[in-house]
DNA sequence: AAGCACTTTCTTAAAATAGTGG
DNA sequence: CCACTATTTTAAGAAAGTGCTT
């Protein structure tokens, strides 16, 4: 989106990749948990970064492996 | 003070999506 | 269902901010 059109490919350069990686974390999560209360879904979402860091998400209701 | 690793803010164009009507 | 479009939202790019370490 923005400026101008890109690729869907690993961005190069280090610090703009750094930069995408904490704002279209922050849509996923945002994009998850509105989709939990919109559809009255039960969500879960697991971000690892390069650098080994865990981001979660996951709506209110646990659900069970075996309920999936 | 300077370097590093991340995050946020702003502008704005790209992309997603909610309506509408075949 | 699919196609079109008007509206809304997302995120690129650039820059600045935050917090931690040396």
């Amino acid at each position: 989106m923005g400026r101008k059109k890109l690729e869907i490919k690993r961005i190069e350069n280090k610090s703009s990749r750094q930069v995408t990686f904490s704002k279209r974390r922050n849509g996923l999560i945002e994009k998850a948990r509105q989709l939990s209360v919109l559809c009255d879904a039960s969500v879960a979402l697991l971000v690892v970064s390069a650098s080994g860091k865990l981001y979660s998400f996951s709506s209110g209701d646990n659900v069970l492996p075996g309920d999936l």
